[in-house]
DNA sequence: GCCGAACATTAGTCTTGACTAACGATTACG
DNA sequence: CGTAATCGTTAGTCAAGACTAATGTTCGGC
């Protein structure tokens, strides 16, 4: 058995999968960033890493998930997507709580208690966003999907993935329908003045490219009306 | 709002109050030996305890809970007890389980998730092991109980708490109706060689004072039979 | 009344993971 | 083509919490 991950390693190996995937080799900026550290830090934490096999170092440039790094990562998702699933289903926390929550929970819950959660659940695919939920062997579904404001006027598709950081704007789009599952139309797209008009259960929601980059959906065929 | 007690705090806070409540003074290897730690390092955090009035010392003798600290163990104490219940109740785990997972746990659920749970439990007043669970200012319900061997023959009493360490004995009495709750009888008593006779739920159970000494009763009148 | 055991404490070290300050390399832009 | 900004790294420090080794201190038994 290996040694057990510290928080703050879980945590490095999260945000190296989050910013560079297991393929991209991520800057020493960019993850300090991300984790709210000075850049020192980071280059020495990446060295400790690195002598584990959890991260290839590219020097002079930051590093990258090894392979067993990467499977540590997707275990540390799968934990949190699994409570956030748990926190908003069967605690009645909104998403952001539950965002919150998780990320401390994420280091605290073991495979016994995570395992009684996902059979309490049903063994759920995909948390609250959307995001799909690796498996215990930290192996994810992939999923070709496609940000909303790419959708020609007329298009129809189904909301996937609600990729966002900010807690207003998911609660107004939470609010107007704009979930992973709902059925949305692109009705209207003015690129000049970046704006676009979704149609979202029935109602029309109107928005700035920046946010809906974030709004990931899965295109569909022909029109189709409402949930 | 103070600065968050560390877990190492916690469970030092904790172990005081399991080991001399809110008035005795604590010995350092008492502690050490509770906490799995050199001797050293507890006259150390003690001080370090004492900055923040959290414990009161005595030197060159060990330390006592002040009113802030236990106050911040019984809430460690709420958490831990209301984990326990939850992870029991609804995750299925059984309770030595539940008890090494709440030890972990009880450090990484915030007011929110446990207003949460203790919302979903109905406000539970006692955890599986029959202990009441402190409220959410750290009060804690005092009851008058009694070790079960010192029933005497032919008296009746209700099991109101387990306080135990060892999980095989523990799982033991659980599978013989040994559980707060139950109702139980002092059948014979053979104080020379350490042997008592106890009827639970209808069955004998056989068994010397070591661990009946855990075993806490609330007595009653006359005689009664089952539960 | 002394002696050894038990116990608390002092002193110094280690590890983890963070920080600042200063230095070096790379890139872009004028 | 050189200068400035950006970025990574080196070096040194700090705090929390643990450890070992050595040093008092206290108390019971003979």
């Amino acid at each position: 058995m290996r040694p057990a991950l510290t928080i703050s390693r879980q945590d490095y190996l999260k945000a190296l999968l989050g910013l560079g995937g297991q393929t991209r080799v991520v800057g020493t900026s960019e993850l300090a960033n991300r984790l709210g550290v000075a850049p020192p830090s980071v280059t020495h934490m990446l060295r400790r890493l690195a002598q584990d096999r959890l991260v290839t170092l590219a020097p002079g440039a930051g590093a990258k998930l090894s392979a067993s790094g990467a499977r540590e990562a997707l275990l540390v998702v799968r934990r949190h997507r699994l409570l956030e699933t748990f926190l908003v289903g069967h605690l009645g926390l909104d998403w952001s709580e539950a965002h919150e929550e998780a990320e401390v929970l994420e280091h605290a819950v073991s495979d016994r208690v995570l395992d009684a959660l996902d059979r309490l659940m049903d063994h759920p695919s995909e948390d609250p966003h959307g995001h799909p939920i690796p498996d215990a062997t930290g192996k994810l579904e992939h999923r070709a999907l496609t940000p909303a404001i790419t959708l020609d006027v007329g298009e129809s598709a189904v909301v996937r993935e609600i990729r966002d950081h900010d807690a207003r704007r998911m609660a107004r789009w939470q609010a107007a329908g704009l979930v992973p599952g709902a059925a949305v139309r692109m009705c209207a797209v003015d690129r000049e003045d970046d704006v676009f008009e979704l149609e979202v259960a029935g109602r029309a929601l109107i928005s700035g490219s920046e946010g809906l980059e974030g709004v990931l959906v899965q295109r569909r065929g022909g029109a189709r009306a409402k949930a």
